[in-house]
DNA sequence: TCAATGATTTGTCCATGACAAAAGAGGGCT
DNA sequence: AGCCCTCTTTTGTCATGGACAAATCATTGA
């Protein structure tokens, strides 16, 4: 009779494919040329992953996320893995950003509810906040810190996938509820929010959904993950005036940068392309004529713009 | 719309695994065994596959998911294999799913306006359903069977992914609104939400909720795509009675399968595994030890025996 | 009619080789 | 410095073909 203890259990290779989503062929291929993983292997010859190893796969894919290489990080301890993602900040320590991470004990006090597994108090407080700042003001000095805040607690495995996950829900929930709640919806410009396919963060779109509705557009959101054909697609059906995208740091920098590329020449010039996010590429090299959204009060700024434009 | 592409497009083997579901391992064996499918390839000797080849393996997977077997049918050509999807009815026990579709002008009727792109007029029939019929009929009388609608219209090629997104997100708003105004959360059983890594669809998750804190259970959703061993962990944090888990007809059976087993032999006897979903392969396979959710209805059910148990 | 047994089908795994695309490293140039 | 053009290394994915367990079918005997 096994019990439930984590040395016993190990994973077969597709198990580890699923849990790290490291391709059978690269698991393998990894094997071959750096000597890690290094599975057991059953009675019929096939791979068996220990718990250990995967738990060093997926922190070496978190690394990777942020830029690092497999080759120059396969051969560290789960230790020095983890000391590795202390020291190399992931979004480009901003100068603002290391501020509010400094002097800001609210986010902290936030932060340490999520980790207390305590959501319903995670969500009075964040309600709390939501009431006391006004929903502009929550998203921008809240949400979107708070969020980062997590996103770099997790890259750096000082937080579960599960807790991140239940952060994002009750954002989700309290966010959802306030941009309801945002009385007449406006007109113009009518904005479409989405992601790329390889793109399942949703956050970021209902923090700019927030601001732009706050602000009188009208805002049509699909969700994450749509393909850009569709996206070119839902605009032309939907008579879009701006297609707004959100890109997180995990995000593969070529794909931002071809499918914003490839959006560019599918979609009419009438039409705009706002990308926001915190993913490093947009800053580092943005594609042409697409508008690069910083920081989310560059939204309110964008719009002015717009509607001066529009009004001529 | 410009169909100016649709003879010159081809994919790659991951975009087939991708669209298809079946895997690359899979696709490549039979091109070995059975001559199809069978590619092109390009100047680099890969692969690359018509769309009329995907169009087929796509027919061949919906029906392979209601029994029929590969060997017997890959060699038949489009027009049969719709023949033979029309005749064979999937597993029989889809009596009142197969009236629904013909009888009711409803489910037509807030189809049809999926595809006309209001989705304001959209949202505005599915309240004034929501306030008619109550939560629990609302769910399971036209969340349940429309989202299956839009489902198989999306699988014949008779709806875009745009529409799709379009109406999930539609759905998702009145569904969260109305959940949060379930006024008392229950205390037990203490139920965790979510879905396996490599399913994306949410909706099943967001009913499931809505029926089980109508009836006074405490849910806690992680949301989609949590990997099997933060599942472990969440709920051992979290104290849960119940993981209910939501599997869409897209998600590959042996992942289900597989996971499903491994989460089993993961978690403590004392919490209980319950899956459902439009996936076949839990009505024709379903992994030992774990409650198969296969009606809606099922849940109050389920719930009313879990609370027998407990009460002892 | 049903259960047990042998035959066939089928998906996944393995090992190894190959190669394009991405990332890094120089090297001149302004 | 910064930028653009090379060359080299790294890295993921694809290909081939062999193997085999597990699922399913087909057949036999009670």
């Amino acid at each position: 009779m096994e019990h439930l203890d984590a040395a016993a259990v190990t994973l077969s290779i597709s198990a580890v494919e699923r849990d790290t989503g490291l391709s059978k062929d690269t698991l393998r291929v990894w094997e071959r040329r750096y000597g890690f993983p290094n599975p057991m292997r059953d009675a019929f010859g096939e791979r068996i992953y220990s718990l250990d190893q995967v738990d060093r796969l997926r922190a070496i894919r978190r690394l990777m996320d942020i830029g690092h290489r497999p080759g120059k990080i396969i051969g560290l301890d789960i230790a020095e893995l983890h000391a590795l993602a202390d020291t190399s900040t992931g979004s480009g320590s901003s100068n603002r950003a290391e501020a509010d991470q400094d002097t800001n004990p609210d986010l902290a006090h936030l932060v340490d509810i999520t980790k207390s597994h305590d959501i319903e108090e995670l969500r009075r407080q964040l309600g709390q906040r939501l009431l006391r700042l006004g929903l502009a003001r929550f998203v921008t000095e809240v949400v979107a810190p708070l969020t980062q805040r997590v996103g770099d607690a997790w890259s750096r495995g000082q937080m579960e996938i599960y807790e991140e996950h239940l952060y994002t829900e009750s954002i989700q929930v309290v966010l959802r509820n306030a941009i309801s709640t945002i009385p007449q919806p406006g007109d113009r410009p009518r904005v479409l929010l989405t992601t790329f396919p390889s793109e399942a963060h949703g956050v970021g779109l209902l923090m700019v959904e927030a601001l732009l509705a706050l602000e009188g557009c009208r805002c049509i959101s699909l969700g994450t993950q749509t393909p850009v054909w569709d996206i070119v697609l839902a605009a032309s059906a939907q008579e879009i005036d701006i297609v707004a995208l959100s890109f997180s740091a995990v995000m593969n920098p070529n794909q931002v940068v071809d499918g914003l590329t490839e959006l560019r020449a599918k979609l009419p010039r009438s039409i705009e392309i706002w990308a926001g996010g915190r993913c490093p590429v947009l800053q580092r090299r943005p594609p042409p004529d697409i508008r690069v959204v910083s920081e989310l009060s560059d939204l309110t700024t964008g719009l002015a713009e717009w509607r001066h434009r529009a009004s001529r």
